[in-house]
DNA sequence: GGAAACTCCGACTAAAACAGTCCTATTTCA
DNA sequence: TGAAATAGGACTGTTTTAGTCGGAGTTTCC
């Protein structure tokens, strides 16, 4: 019906290992990657798309890693998201931030109605914070 | 975040379409491509899965078409784009119907919350009936 | 009975997205 | 200076998606 891309599966595990930890404390891309078996430079790269929305601090260097920016409970699941994914691109093409390259978009009947439908899947995804998952 | 595919969209367009017309009435795959400049033979093949599972009704021959199966209130959504798209894939493979080949299956931290997420989702389009969208 | 109009169906191609890899900086610390 | 870490671009192979093609089966009309 809907799927989440690997690489956003990957950044919820990582991103909830790392909550798991005292605050303050950093975990290494490599730490995660082990744990679950996810390919390394892969994970590294979401983690490098996280730090940039702002949801994770990085330290560079040998003793670096990553911690959470803030809190648990203040961050939903929908921002890591679209972090990983980029853009917001609608549950259709005419829903996206992109100008109406929709093809059918002056006949399109549905649009309308599935602006609903999308806000309550987005409501799904900002109600669940990131502590709910821990 | 979330993204259906075209063949979802033709679909809804046309099973829509069908929907404004009277109860019984044929409506031809042409019409409806012609009326949205939606690929015809796109369309077709759309229709047949509609078909197939029993949402809308085909008539064969020279003044064939489709019809709905039953009352525009007693379609959900979900049901058309399940038709559409096939098997049900969770939002994550991990939940997909096929059994674990993950990966990362069994250290697999963040399946049960999103288990949760996923029902919300499949409400939201479940609620939605084929009546609301005419 | 034959042609036309239509549905039905599967195989095929082209392009885009996705997952994963490789390689190279850059920063930090011992 | 060298090891360990993040940062990030370029590349490849696979899968999914969008769209096409060709043909077969049905019904209706003449």
């Amino acid at each position: 019906m809907v799927r989440l891309s690997k690489k956003v599966e990957y950044g919820l595990i990582a991103i909830r290992h790392i909550a798991t930890r005292a605050r303050g404390e950093l975990v290494t891309a490599k730490e995660v990657a082990d744990a679950y078996g996810i390919p390394y430079e892969m994970l590294a790269k979401v983690l490098q798309r996280l730090t940039k929305a702002g949801l994770v601090l990085s330290v560079q260097g040998v003793h670096g890693g990553y911690m959470l920016a803030r809190r648990p409970a203040e961050i939903p699941v929908s921002e890591i998201i679209s972090a990983i994914e980029g853009g917001n691109p609608g549950i259709v093409q005419c829903l996206s931030d992109s100008p109406e390259i929709c093809g059918v978009a002056s006949t399109c009947t549905i649009k309308s109605p599935l602006t609903k439908v999308q806000a309550n899947i987005e409501r799904a995804f900002s109600a669940m914070m990131l502590s709910e998952i821990v």
